[in-house]
Order: C-alpha cells, then sequence, then structure tokens
DNA sequence: AATTCGTTTCAGAATTTTCTGAAATAGCTG
DNA sequence: CAGCTATTTCAGAAAATTCTGAAACGAATT
C-alpha cells in the first residue's frame, strides 16, 4: 500500500475495518474504497498493487462486489485487461447497498416468521410466541412496504423527503387528523 | 435445546443464524429471540438449559444486550436471581436498533471523512478523492439529519408516516413545487 | 467469618472466516 | 496451435472470532 497517498491511505483503511461492520469483510470495503476515490477505472494488477493484497484476493472480491453492483466492469480500447469503477451516482450506490441488505437481512426473516405464524401451535407457550411473532410480522412489513414505496421516488424527490425532516409532521397530522401535537401521554414513549 | 418446542426452536435458531449477519453473534441471537418469544422473564440458568451453551457465554452475551438496550433486567421479590426479558413494545426495540447500528456503522466514517476533507490536498489525486469524500458526506449527512428527525416522532406519528407510503410524493410535490411526475430525464435514475 | 448461591472474568480451545499461492482455465495473436 | 497475457479456482494456511471451563468474585444468610 506505498503507492497511496496518506489521504487515500486513510480513507481506504477505514473502509477496510468498517466492511467487517457493513456485512463485507476488509478487502471488499478497501477495494470498493480504493475505487470511489480513485480519479479513473483502475485494474486487478493497480488494486493487487495499492492494496498489498494477493492476486486471486482481489480477483474474488471485485466479483462480488459486482455482485452487490457496487462496481462496475470497463473496457479500454485496445486493451484486454479488464478495469473497475463504482456507479458515479451516491444515490445509486445507496440504493443499492439499502437493497442489498434489505435483501440479506429482512427477506429471510420475514419468510421464516410467515412460516412460524402458519404452523398450529402446541400449547399455551406457542400460542405466546406466535403472537410475538405476529407483532413483529407486522412492523417488518410496514417497513418494507414503505420502502418499497419510497424505493420508487425519483433522485430529486427522495432528496425532497429528506429535506423535509422534522416538517414531515405537519403534513402528518394535516393527512390524518391527529390533530395538533400533544404531549406524550401515558403508554407512549414520546421518542 | 431440548426443551423448546419445535415452533420457538425454529425462531430462535433463525435469529441465531441472522445474528451474524446483523452485527451480533450466534448466542446473542439466539438469547434475544429465546426472551422475545418466551412469555415471561428467564433467568441465566434457563437460557443456559435451552440453548445448551456455557454458562459464562450466557452471561457475557446477556451483558453485552443490555448493553445494546436489548434485554431488560427483572427482579422477583425473595429471589435473588437476575431475570432478563426483552422490552414490550417491538416500535422501541426497532427505534433502539436503528441507533445503535447508527452509532457503530455511521458515526464512525463520518467522523472519519469530515477529517479527511479537511486535510490539504497533496496533488491532483487527493483533490478528486476529496470531492468525492465530500460527495459521500453529503449523502450521509442528509440521511442521519432526517433519521434525527424522525427518531422524534412518537409511535402515532411514526405509523401515520409509514402508512403514508408512496402517498407522500403529493405532499413532496406540494411542499416542494417540483410539479407533477415527470418522466426521469437524461442524468436521473429514476431509480 | 464461613457457607451458599449466583454472577463474572479470562486464558486458551474450538470454530469460522478470510486470505494466499500454485495450478487450472480462458482467450487472444502471430 | 504454440506462446502470451489475464483471470479464476480451490485446498489449505493464517487470522479473527466465538465459546468454554475453571477459578475468582460478591453479596446475602446462618
Amino acid at each position: 500500500m506505498t503507492t497511496l497517498s496518506p489521504l487515500v491511505q486513510e480513507f481506504v483503511l477505514h473502509f477496510g475495518e468498517m466492511g467487517s461492520r457493513w456485512g463485507m469483510n476488509r478487502t471488499l470495503g478497501q477495494i470498493y474504497a480504493l475505487l470511489y476515490a480513485s480519479p479513473e477505472p483502475l485494474c486487478a494488477e493497480d488494486i493487487t498493487a495499492a492494496l498489498d493484497v494477493s492476486r486471486s484476493n482481489v480477483s474474488m472480491s471485485l466479483r462480488e462486489l459486482q455482485g452487490w453492483n457496487l462496481v462496475l466492469l470497463k473496457h479500454r480500447p485496445g486493451d484486454r485487461r479488464d478495469f473497475f469503477t463504482t456507479p458515479e451516482d451516491v444515490w445509486q450506490i445507496f440504493r443499492t447497498l439499502v437493497e442489498e441488505r434489505k435483501r440479506r437481512e429482512v427477506d429471510p426473516t420475514l419468510a421464516v416468521l410467515d412460516d412460524l405464524i402458519s404452523r398450529t401451535a402446541a400449547g399455551e407457550g406457542d400460542r405466546h410466541a406466535q403472537a410475538r411473532m405476529r407483532e413483529m410480522y407486522g412492523l417488518i412489513g410496514q417497513l418494507t412496504t414503505w420502502y418499497d414505496d419510497v424505493r420508487k421516488l425519483d433522485n430529486p424527490r427522495l432528496a425532497a423527503l429528506l429535506g423535509l425532516g422534522a416538517k414531515v409532521t405537519r403534513f402528518l397530522d394535516a393527512a390524518t387528523r391527529l390533530g395538533p401535537r400533544r404531549r406524550a401521554s401515558k403508554g407512549e414513549t414520546g421518542q
């Protein structure tokens, strides 16, 4: 990793560390960061040199990152090597990331809950457990349908939604007739 | 794990597997699931028996789950053992979970980006890298301020926001004067 | 102050995940 | 098709994480 400027190097190392927390691994995070920060596409050999990891590791990681849609393949005329970049639009990257995490972290759970809830309960304990599972299923279901809606927004509208922030309550109150904001009463956490 | 009904057992095992994908580990996930599904609080010994993991592992994991605010300590009169449950309100659990992930996954990155952006660039490459970092910083910043706003909503209002789903565009268009929904034009991905 | 019951700590064992290097594969080019 | 260059695969090495058992600790009780 000797050819990188200290600035980029720190960026890359940080993403390496975060990689593990984001369901990737160190190399995946580092490669992504390197490509993200690089002004032009890099080939596998460049990456090997820059990060000082084995050529095969780079190859496997690039393949996986392509599976995540987080890196793109580019070709140069008269050069048969593969070059790689990250998508330009950070919003698109964000959408991809969320989509991917939903697929890996949420969907399987939803499927299991759906199955378990429909089983016939064997006793009082099961009955209670199923009630709890239904609560969880309901919550996750609401979140995912909301997400499915929001996901369809184009970038300007998504940005607008984010920009709205707290002001969204005004519309909510108007739309749902909850009336003006009350003090939290017993039984509501209020946050 | 012989004393659990098949239904609860499957639930527990699934959460064990998912645990790893959610930044926990298997035992953490299993204990949480067990407590979540259980009709009443359990003590550490109960958990050891139910999951067939070592007593010390249960102890450490309970401590960590308390750190995540995902399990609560309960006491019974005339019994000096500690008993544990999960918070009742699934919304609260969800809030906790998101908060915790933000703290672990987002905040550190934001701090690093903030630092790196303010450094003086050593060359053209650094200049480009910093521009990219600013893009990323801007996106994450927007997301977190939005989150900070939404987090303050009480449960009914949060539910209302979710219920709104796609209809939110109407308010957005009204609020931002973007005009009626257009076809995506060049430079917008549209999703 | 010794006993009992419950909890915590921590070194190292067991397991899982990640990474490497050597060999296989694939696809041009002359 | 022989010779290159670039890429991929995969068994096992290396590293990181998770788990255990034995011992320490703490606090109430006799």
